[in-house]
DNA sequence: CAGTGAGCGAGCTTCCGCTTGACTT
């Protein structure tokens, strides 16, 4: 009998990997790996590491809704890294976060990688500190297959919806639009509200305020309103007899307290009021500082602090402020679907109340400290004082109100900023009073008011609003913004005010005058306003979708979500019951629904008698006068809507102006000035050569002194353009572009290192620069630059 | 910088959530 005896050869091109942990972010990673010794191999998933098809459904609508994932190009570097890796190891730790796509992430992992369910555990933890790690491994669990479910549900519906809807709008509405769960109720909110906006009437009233005597001069206003010019004028018709006297005193103690921690929503909000940033710069900036280990992750719906960082806070408070400046707090998250699975924003370091950077990210740091800080700071203290003073022969009386901050507290770092853009009031000490004392009115003011009109969202606001009903999450506001930007729903834009005239109605010493004064009212800076495509995209979707685009949607899909993370539901079945009516409803659009142009009818065109008409055409917003189908054999004449001109608000008159383009201004030059609108704009076209209009232009007014000032910028530009030619090669350029100098080379741009001089640059250096350089697409790459940009 | 959806027509576009670079005319 031959015995075989096992020979155990040592592999050693790889040494036996221990253990293997994987997280989703590599900063993460690298973080971990420091608390957990030698022993342990920390690897980043860079997030999803596969997801459905980009191109096709992807979901097999024969085999109860099958996913069919892949793993994309761009991560299969990674996923042959992570495998090759977990061949090797004793034991794969899933370290992704505790929430519904951290769970799926862990699982996607042990399917493509294949991991041996022996030696695979999955732990979880909530802070990135030493005990907590070593806690989460003492105390490792298997993979929550019910949260995995909630999540392919999440995913199939999102896919479901988006890729049955957009392609109807594309032969409904127009070519490459979209549709969403998300990104669909963003664009309702703001066509609503510019709707609220364009309907709002505005009302006017009477403010009244009053400057009194007695042992110091006070501030005072009128317990109300008047409603009519007359009625304001009758008050200060009485006052002119009136005696005031001080009927009561009243103190009252009051208290502010700090806001909580930052969460993505908090800090865009916030970040965009105190520092103008826009959503998508706050995320950026906040990537480098999270990169940089300045602070905690950025992209998180919890307020909660760690004990450690609660332990910094009042270590600081205390050294810097002293005892009675100190409040431990704790937070909890009230956002609708919050998940929990990270801290909120914070310093990394409590102590460092400063850091190195760009001035934007140490401006952005700076404000995350002090929010961090002050949410564990005491209230402030205030004492609000209320006198209210009667008119002898009046039933009104005016009320001065002051305030005294007896303790700072938290307000002595922060105070959180708001979007209301009413007028502040700030409310001072009052000087001593007591009831029964007598004043002097030395004059009293009615001034016209007008009722204000709903604010527009801006980016923040936006995701503030999105965030209440639940809608996108942390990771996704950014991008849906940005979305929402490039499909053209909506636009960001600025406005000029306008000049509004109101009164004023003074009493003083015995005499009453009355004055008109002018205020410029309504501008707006940053604001999103809703294209006319937004609106008629909206309004389709709204009558053909409405369940889909209903601002609780989100909220009701998210309880079956959570039935069938608890393992109550099967997500197939959820699916199914949402499927089928909403297929059914996607078929009867695509029969039923006409081509959508949102026409509307202005009126008639009084020179012609036609109607004149607004819609949208082949290539944007138009006017029209004349029906389409010529029954008279003329052909019907066209013109461009000008920005900020919205088919929904247009009147008659400002759409004939339109007709009065392109209209020639005079002469300059012996040549013609001419003003129009082509494609990319109003333009002013002399002597055969473009120039666009500025964004404070407007075709219809403008002057010919301020053309040819626009004529001799654009000849000033021409004159910058070419940086460097070369004699013997036309087909080289270096030129002056609009991210600075390139150089142009057969038509295709190359980009021209870091700190090479571009004035002198030699022929020879050019094309050593286009020798080594893949070449960026000039105007003829369409499909190449579409391709890019995936 | 013109045109203003059926003058012929292939093939393309699109979702939401996790994550970082690569790269922008």
């Amino acid at each position: 009998m031959l015995y075989f005896v096992p020979i155990f050869i040592p592999t050693l091109n790889t040494p036996m990997l221990k253990n293997l942990v994987i997280v989703e972010s590599p900063a993460k990673a690298k973080t971990i790996e420091k608390f957990l010794g030698k022993d342990f191999t920390v690897k980043s998933s860079f997030g999803h590491i596969r997801d459905l098809s980009k191109k096709k459904l992807g979901i097999d609508l024969e085999k109860n809704y099958k996913p069919e994932y892949v793993v994309n190009s761009d991560k299969s570097k990674v996923v042959d890294e992570l495998k090759k890796l977990s061949k090797d190891a004793e034991i794969i730790w899933l370290a992704s976060d505790e929430d519904r796509e951290g769970e799926a992430i862990a699982w996607h992992l042990s399917e493509v990688l294949k991991l041996d369910p022996k030696r695979t555990k999955r732990i979880v933890f909530h802070e990135i500190t030493k005990t907590a790690i070593e806690a989460a491994i003492s105390n490792p669990r298997s993979i929550n297959i019910n949260l995995v479910n909630a999540q392919q549900a999440r995913r199939v519906l999102d896919r479901i919806v988006g890729f049955e809807v957009s392609p109807i709008l594309w032969k409904k509405v127009k070519p490459s639009l979209s549709a969403g769960r998300v990104q669909s109720v963003a664009v309702r909110l703001i066509v609503e509200r510019e709707r609220e906006i364009i309907s709002f009437k505005t009302d006017n009233f009477y403010k009244v305020a009053g400057l009194f005597q007695g042992d110091a001069r006070l501030k005072a206003e009128l317990n109300s309103r008047m409603s009519t010019r007359e009625e304001a004028l009758n008050l200060l018709e009485q006052c002119k007899s009136a005696e005031f006297m001080v009927s009561d005193v009243t103190k009252k103690p009051s208290k502010k307290s700090p806001a909580p921690p930052f969460t993505t929503s908090t800090l865009q909000q916030e970040a965009s009021r105190k520092l103008s940033f826009s959503v998508g710069q706050t995320m950026t900036i906040a990537q480098r500082l999270y990169e940089a280990g300045h602070i905690t992750y950025m992209r998180t719906d919890s307020v909660n602090l760690s004990a450690t960082a609660l332990d910094a806070a009042k270590e600081v408070i205390v050294k810097e402020f002293g005892d009675k400046y100190h409040k431990a707090r704790a937070y909890k998250t009230k956002a609708k679907g919050a998940q929990e699975a990270h801290e909120a924003i914070r310093p990394t370091y409590l102590d460092r109340q400063k850091i190195s950077g760009s001035s934007g990210e140490q401006r952005l740091y700076e404000l995350i400290w002090k929010r961090t800080i002050a949410s564990q700071m005491s209230d402030a203290s205030l004492e609000k004082t209320t006198a209210t003073i009667d008119i002898s022969n009046s039933k009104s009386k005016f009320i001065a109100s002051g305030e005294v901050l007896l303790f700072d507290g938290f307000l002595r770092v922060y105070f959180e900023s708001s979007d209301d853009e009413g007028e502040e009031t700030t409310k001072d000490l009052l000087p001593p009073l007591k009831a029964g004392d007598k004043l002097d009115a030395v004059e009293i003011i009615a001034t016209e008011r007008f009722t204000q009109r709903p604010p527009r969202y801006t980016e923040a606001s936006l995701v503030k609003k999105l965030e209440e009903l639940g809608i996108g999450r942390p990771s996704t506001y950014a991008p849906t913004i940005s979305t929402i930007l490039a499909r053209g729903y909506v636009v960001k834009d600025d406005r000029d005010g306008v000049d509004r005239k109101y009164q004023v109605i003074q009493l003083k010493k015995g005499n009453i005058t009355e004055n008109q004064k002018v205020e410029v009212h309504g501008a707006e800076k940053s604001k999103l306003f809703p294209s006319d495509i937004g609106m008629v995209v909206n309004d389709f979707l709204v009558e053909h979708f409405p369940k889909i685009v209903n601002f609780n949607f989100t909220a009701s899909v998210e309880k079956e979500f959570d039935d069938i993370a608890m393992g109550n539901m099967e997500w197939t079945t959820m699916i199914d019951r949402f499927y089928k009516p909403f297929h059914k409803d996607v078929e009867k659009t695509l029969k039923e629904s006409d081509y959508t142009k949102g026409e509307r009818i202005l009126g008639k065109d009084p020179k012609s008698g036609k109607p004149v008409l607004v819609r949208i055409g082949r290539f944007g917003p138009i006017a029209q006068i004349g029906e389409s189908e010529e029954k008279d054999g003329e052909k019907p004449k066209f013109a461009s809507l000008l920005k900020g001109q919205l088919i929904e608000s247009i009147t008659l008159e400002d759409a004939l102006e339109l007709f009065k383009l392109p209209r020639t201004l005079g002469d300059y030059e012996g040549k013609d000035v001419v003003v129009g609108v082509g494609r990319f704009g109003p333009y002013v076209r002399h002597n055969s050569k473009f120039v666009s209009l500025k964004k404070t232009d407007d075709p219809i007014t403008i002057t010919i002194e301020r053309a040819i000032e626009l004529i001799e910028e654009g000849r000033q530009k021409d004159r910058e353009k070419y940086i460097k030619v070369f004699e013997n090669d036309p087909d080289t350029q270096v030129l002056n572009g609009r991210w600075g100098p390139f150089i142009k080379h057969k038509g295709n741009n190359y980009k021209i290192p870091k700190g090479t001089n571009a004035h002198e640059l030699t022929h020879d250096e050019c094309l050593k620069i286009v020798e080594n350089q893949p070449a960026t697409n000039g105007r003829k790459g369409k499909s190449a630059a579409r391709k890019k940009s995936k």
